[in-house]
DNA sequence: TTGAAAGCGCTACCAT
DNA sequence: ATGGTAGCGCTTTCAA
């Protein structure tokens, strides 16, 4: 059934119906009145296809976020889910796209048939071919995370450098001075993607200055990387009394490497980092970390491509957020020095 | 730049052009070859929307979950996350629908206004609004779970009963007398969620059958809630030994709250249940749970779909799992009884 | 092997 | 306040 049949039954004409729909032009009472009746009657709603192609929208935006290598994290979760969510509040659909880099089929498909009004970028590199690109179109869209060039740009991001210093102040004011860095997988890191880069300058910068002690490692996105990556730090430095971390899906697997090591959090080990709230609370004991506000950061991504798309001219807005670190119960002061036999005492 | 554009840089008629691309008329190796030259050159794909109109297909399907309530579980980040990567491996793009139910806006539009081929149901209900809608409409769809009424319709699901009930035996053959059943929040009880009235289901039955004593509990889907739930569980009965979840979000908590009642696990206490692997992984000792294979069942389901989009008069067809349970390291056998002041020792 | 043209269903301009 | 109609860009019949 088309707007054709409704407006016969209305006894009026195909553009008195699209106009009395759309409040575009002003209709009688009575005649909208009539034609809402048929519509109502018949469950009429407008092909969102022959919409889109007459007026060149189709209200629907892109979120391009990255193949699970691994798999993908909670924070990814929660970005996807406040995204779809304050898009639906501005009456947009959302369309996903698995594309890690510019020449993926479907971020081809989503730009080059015209398939969403706009987009958002997650997991953003520093050299991000897919910022480029559709930059140079002047594509509307905005990233969630900076490049190394962000000045210019739409984005939402946190800023890593400053949160993961943060958290060495934190360490370094709680007397520990032997921190090890968990970051994010080495794929990722040499794919340059920017929280490890940004985090991994701001933990060396604040450690040199606090004159700390570091080692760091990357670590692959879950339990067992975790766990075998503490016994490394471990075996590497058995004098390590804290580390700080990105990597929110190793975590659980962090905390059982020193459980095994017999290490206990907070008494004989500090931990923290940047982790999504609600996964620093699931831990035991919950992580002192600065939480990334994802639904937030999400909320305002749509925010700003919504503002792009309404103002096309708009000159280019973002937020760059630096939540605080939130105190639980994973960091204390350094102890005495532990006994290098702890370390040597941990399990395969 | 259009398919007319093409046409006159190369010389021939725009159906000629549409035929070429599309391959389903033959035309002759020369003048493919000029078309392909001239697409190559000006970078020409063609417009979704005068396609999906021309041809009535949109090449997308809709991906309905339920608006997170309090948050999305990592199980769901898993569904959504293989259902995309599987529609890409088909060239179907995604949209994300946060309905729970029939008439929500997102949802209306999903239909309505045609914007999918098909759809993919997640978070079904005994009784599913949604699920009966678009039967009537005989709109091609495939649930991922099972209505009170599966016979004819398309899905694939877990067999929560069996489930929950090899969880029991397993409990029971370890000599557990006293076990307690964490389910989902009571709110998406009272909805009539299917994994959670089946799991209860299967978990009183085989309990009822090993004649054990059981308590039944809802839990919020956050690691306060599963604290606070396994406090309740020692009040209610201090000589309880073990439990089991359908509730993988309240996973960290109830680790967090048998910890703080000095309840060793699995030395004091076992816990098993139903839970996505990788996040059983990631408890400290893992977790011996049923593991769901989300990503095996979202690649289904969206096989099933493709299948039915290709033969729209194809008979229903369905996969129901019963995946094992992967022993890990949260159950062991009862110990002696449990002093009562274990339980009493509980702190708020 | 190719071309011409009639839609697909809606929007929005130009009339009245 | 309303109607007629020319597109939007593609697919697909019908003809040649």
């Amino acid at each position: 059934m088309n707007i054709g049949e409704i407006a016969k039954r209305a006894g009026v004409s195909r553009s008195t119906v699209s106009y009395a729909l759309s409040g575009k032009r002003p209709v009688s009472e009575e005649t909208r009145w009539k034609i809402q009746q048929v519509v109502d009657e018949l469950g009429y709603r407008p092909s969102a296809s022959a919409r889109a192609l007459a007026n060149g929208r189709t209200s629907t935006i892109g979120l391009v976020f990255p193949p699970a290598g691994d798999h993908y994290t909670g924070m990814q979760l929660d970005f996807i889910g406040s995204v779809v969510e304050a898009a639906a509040a501005h009456d947009y659909d959302v369309l996903l796209s698995p594309s890690g880099v510019d020449s993926d089929r479907s971020f081809q498909r989503l730009l080059g048939e015209r398939r969403v009004d706009g987009a958002i970028l997650m997991e953003i590199r520093l050299e991000d071919d897919r910022v480029d690109h559709l930059a140079a179109l002047n594509f509307p869209s905005v990233a969630i995370g900076r490049t190394a060039h962000p000045e210019d740009g739409w984005w939402v991001g946190l800023d890593h450098t400053e949160l993961a210093a943060a958290c060495v102040h934190h360490l370094a004011d709680l007397g520990h001075r032997r921190v090890a860095f968990v970051n994010r997988p080495e794929q990722l890191v040499r794919a340059g993607y920017e929280s490890a880069h940004r985090g991994l300058d701001g933990f060396t910068k604040a450690a040199a200055e606090r004159g700390l002690t570091v080692r760091t490692y990357c670590c692959g996105d879950n339990a067992a990387s975790g766990q075998a990556c503490v016994e490394q730090i471990l075996r590497d430095d058995p004098a390590t009394t804290a580390l700080v971390t990105l990597n929110e899906a190793a975590l659980g697997g962090l905390y059982r490497g020193l459980a095994q090591a017999c290490r206990r959090v907070p008494r004989d080990f500090s931990v923290t980092g940047v982790v999504a709230g609600r996964w620093a609370e699931t831990v035991t004991p919950q992580l002192t970390a600065a939480d990334v506000p994802a639904a937030e950061m999400g909320r305002r991504a749509v925010d700003l491509l919504v503002e792009r798309l309404d103002h096309p001219d708009a000159p280019p807005r973002h937020h760059l957020l630096t939540p605080p670190i939130s105190l639980r119960a994973s960091t204390g002061p350094a102890g005495v020095t532990p006994t290098a036999d702890a370390g040597s005492g941990t399990t395969a």
